[in-house]
DNA sequence: AACCTTTGACCCGTG
DNA sequence: TCACGGGTCAAAGGT
């Protein structure tokens, strides 16, 4: 879930159809109205979607929280100004980790999805 | 002490 | 107009 920005959860619910709970976060930041949504599956952990709303006026705060891997969230989201891409997966949010923190209990996102990138 | 996380209720929009 | 779903806010507690 971690983009390089902090998000503020300040809601959740369940879906019909699957029993997916849905995160609402909002983005921490003074003028920052930038709102994200986020629903995974129970059991696996896996991203099932993820929508970004707003926009973001202003930079990125860099890791100032959970892992410090901003090296690998400097790519690709530059594009997330309020545009969605209604079609393919956007859950290439999730940036891969190719060093040692992958076993310092982050969320795993690979193995199943085609991340943009790994080293 | 500050910030984040969590849960319930309320509000808005659509059918 | 009512009912249902989705989304958002607020207060309390924990870290």
């Amino acid at each position: 879930v971690e983009d390089g920005y902090n998000w503020r959860k300040y809601g959740q619910k369940q879906v019909k159809g699957s029993e997916n709970p849905r995160s609402y976060y909002k983005c921490t930041y003074n003028n920052c109205s930038m709102k994200k949504k986020v629903e995974r599956s129970l059991a696996d952990g896996r991203i099932t979607q993820i929508v970004y709303k707003g926009a973001h006026d202003h930079p990125k705060p860099l890791s100032t929280r959970r892992n410090s891997s901003g090296c690998a969230a400097v790519v690709a989201e530059d594009h997330a100004n309020g545009s969605e891409h209604s079609g393919p997966t956007p859950e290439n949010s999730s940036v891969t980790f190719g060093d040692d923190e992958a076993d310092n209990g982050l969320q795993l996102s690979d193995g199943a999805e085609p991340v943009t990138k790994r080293r």
